[in-house]
DNA sequence: CCTAAGATGGCAAGCGGTTGCCAGTCGGGC
DNA sequence: GCCCGACTGGCAACCGCTTGCCATCTTAGG
């Protein structure tokens, strides 16, 4: 058997009493409630501390509190590059309070999500759920357990972060309305989300107050395979415009689109919302609603301490949302009947 | 104050204990140590957990065992799509062990990636460093903590879990020259990158082997904006191809090119590696460099699962790399001399 | 000079499981 | 009929830290 570096058990609070000359508890004291010990007292404790190079067990502290400073995020597609900004918003005000964040990709699966969640949940203080597919119900009991926190989602009686929609939604509809668009579609993403519907409800009101047509196609997913897959749906309609309820699927209708021979954006405009990698990449670039998810992973945080906390849910504030033009936007083609 | 979910404490195995009319020692036997207890009482234990929705507190367990059950994962950019399939198999391969994955992002920042890895230490029994920028000093007195394991990274005496370079490599430079190109670019990651350090001595060596020569040109960082800038410098050289450290680089680089009115692939020939998301969106799409990313995920947790258990580290599986031809690669031009 | 409040530090009981050791029971072999 | 081992289950110590309560000592006020 190869030598390999010891790992020594770590030193103890009591370690350090020892080599200090005082209790347990006195250490404990010394170490974590300021000025309930004498500073001389104190200082030789922290010097023997560092000397032994002391590192708090969290796990013995987690079982007296019952608090384990661990916060726990389910998402249902960490693929999906809208995360990304979430991800470092949430992680990083994780990281300033002192906690840590804990993780889990559902792959848009119920039950994958379902047992993510009561796993992390064991070894967390609390979950923020994002995009999540789970019912109501299954959120509510989730909730039972340990204080749970939506992201783009409402259910009653759980605190939740959601980014704004209207203003977003608002200006890709005018911007439609004022490029001659009167017939569009609106490509759905999956029902279970609840950020599909509250663009789909806003969308059609836009729409409906601009006089505008609105024809709402299922995707197989918000994918861009699904988007692919629409376009030929999408142009059955006869509109002249689609908005996808993500890039995802906005990517996959450009694809789809080019192989179809149909011209973007001369013959279909085309709207995405997330702004997520690679849509300004894109020939043409892709003109979507941004909305800033870096804020909203902070948000998310931020509620889920507070819940932790026991505080009063105040009203996180929403994340704006804001329409990005670029090219695969432009007036309705003159051709007419 | 609004009437909220009551949160009662966990049931414990003294609730259960009383319950069943037994000791606690019985119930923890009874429901990890199959077969020591005997039939009918396990039985009446297991009816009076499930009934009282018995949950294991794993902190409890963990202060007597010193095992968390948690694996960490700290990774330079979580924003790079590169590590998608790595987190996914990582996080997959976990989960079936019944362990969970923490997760940090250094953001290229080794003060960062050093805090981070600490933290996350104290609760997990292990870490996974993914494209650290730490120097070999700071990864051993990690792991003089606890287990690391280091992928694409060798460090002396540190198990690694990297992808295979020669092949990838291989294939790229062959098709370049099959291509007509003698003249070949590398635009280099990171200095402080290992596996940046492997691809250059790969190409070095596979490209005098055909009678090449490459320029080694440094990038300001692996990103798009670093390939963008490299632009000038890498049509300054004469090349007629360029090999980038990644693909955010190559990205970069096709920008770059189409701004500056280089013609890819006609008088300029790119490739990437990795094969990230959107590398077969853009026009033209990326000849890349792929490597299954998800098999090192996997292969990383089981070495830091063998490390754990203080197995002695067999010699991992090293996961393939091929290369993808797609639009970005070309004949070199006809026009000579 | 006596009492009282404040400062300081120790004692010991948990937090929820795990586990070595032991005791009682039971069945079987000789 | 007796001894031994297998089988069951209980006791209690322990993992490392926190905290309520108490004892002691200081210092100040009356």
């Amino acid at each position: 058997m190869t030598e390999r570096t010891r790992r020594p058990s770590a030193p103890t609070i009591y370690d350090i009493a020892e080599k200090a000359g005082v209790a347990a508890s006195t250490v404990s004291r010394a170490l974590n409630k300021p000025g309930r010990i004498s500073t001389e007292t104190e200082a030789r404790i922290r010097a023997a501390a560092d000397e032994l190079g002391y590192r708090l067990n969290p796990m013995a502290r987690s079982l007296q509190s019952g608090l384990t400073g661990n916060l726990a995020l389910v998402m249902s597609d960490m693929t999906n590059p809208v995360y990304f900004d979430l991800v470092r918003g949430a992680e990083r005000v994780t990281a300033d309070a002192g906690c840590t964040l804990l993780f889990a990709d559902s792959q848009e699966n119920v039950d994958i999500e379902l047992d993510a969640a009561q796993r992390l949940l064991r070894v967390a203080d609390g979950l923020m759920l994002v995009g999540s597919r789970l019912s109501d119900e299954q959120i509510l009991s989730l909730s039972a357990l340990k204080p749970v926190v939506t992201v783009n989602r409402l259910v009653d009686g759980i605190p939740a972060a959601t980014a704004e929609v209207e203003v977003g939604v608002h200006q890709a509809v005018r911007h439609l309305h004022e490029l001659g668009h009167r017939d569009i579609v609106y490509l759905e993403g999956p029902s279970a989300s609840w950020m599909n519907g509250r663009r789909h409800e806003v969308i059609a009101a836009d729409a409906a107050a601009l006089g505008m047509t609105v024809t709402f196609l299922d995707s197989d997913g918000p994918t861009i395979e699904g988007g692919h897959a629409a376009v030929p749906r999408v142009v059955a309609t006869g509109a002249t415009a689609v908005i996808a309820f993500n890039d995802l699927l906005a990517f996959g209708l450009l694809q789809g689109s080019r192989e179809a021979g149909v011209d973007v954006p001369v013959s279909l405009s085309v709207v995405g919302f997330d702004d997520i990698f690679g849509a300004n990449l894109l020939t043409p670039p892709l003109t979507t609603v941004r909305s800033h998810m870096r804020n909203l992973g902070e948000a998310a945080v931020l509620a889920l301490r507070n819940a932790i906390a026991g505080e009063d849910e105040r009203e996180t504030e929403r994340p704006a949302t804001e329409l990005i033009v670029r090219g695969t936007t432009g007036p309705v083609a003159p051709a007419g009947p």
